[in-house]
DNA sequence: CTCGTTGCTTTCCATGTCGGAAAGTCTGCC
DNA sequence: GGCAGACTTTCCGACATGGAAAGCAACGAG
């Protein structure tokens, strides 16, 4: 077994290395919950845009999407699955791996 | 202005962020020169896409190509220009800011 | 009860990018 | 002249992406 430093095994994720869902991820990764609208700010992407990406995110089981009526306002908050955290950390490694720390 | 630790400014760049790029700068990035054909082995990529990513990064004016003819054999070097190091030092900047090292 | 609004989601579509396969180019050797 | 080595370029078919617009569900207003 190769150890790794931080203790995460060097992983490519092509789901998370777009753009914009790396960016999701670092958000995400972050906090604990985030909500729909703050992470679309961020981003700079647009509704359907954000939606699509977190689709993606979701199907990989590496985010979760936890809608809420609150004061009679919907809200949708984003979060990291452990295993989306666990392959985004797995993807940064890698990342670092490969531009050379 | 806005000072950034490394001195580089966080730039995100399409052109390297590609996987099969993001390794051939982080390859090139190392050392001064590097043989075609071992940069091919360590990316892992035929001749024709390595041959097709060198390309975009030469037309971003961050890759050299030098051929030079010796014993006989062609060899094909390449590198990093000034431009293209500061591109990619800026692109891994901003990747760390992403992902919020 | 019906309508308009908020907050996402899904569909449609026009581009763009990518990689594999195959043909092409250039140079030196036989 | 013909052939091999080392890339290059061309020709696709397969996806991935973003913008625009239509869909939907849950309220609050009238």
């Amino acid at each position: 077994m190769t150890a790794t430093p931080a203790g995460t095994t060097p992983q490519f994720d092509a789901v998370i290395h777009p753009p914009p869902r790396l960016q999701i991820c670092g958000l995400l990764a972050a906090v604990d919950t985030m909500e729909f609208a703050a992470v679309r700010d961020q981003v700079g992407v647009s509704d359907s845009v954000l939606s699509k990406h977190v689709k993606q995110l979701e199907e990989a089981g590496y985010a979760r999407v936890q809608k809420a009526t609150i004061a009679s306002r919907q809200r949708t908050s984003l979060s990291l699955t452990k295993v989306g955290r666990r392959a985004f950390d797995a993807h940064v490694a890698e990342l670092r791996r490969i531009t050379g720390v």
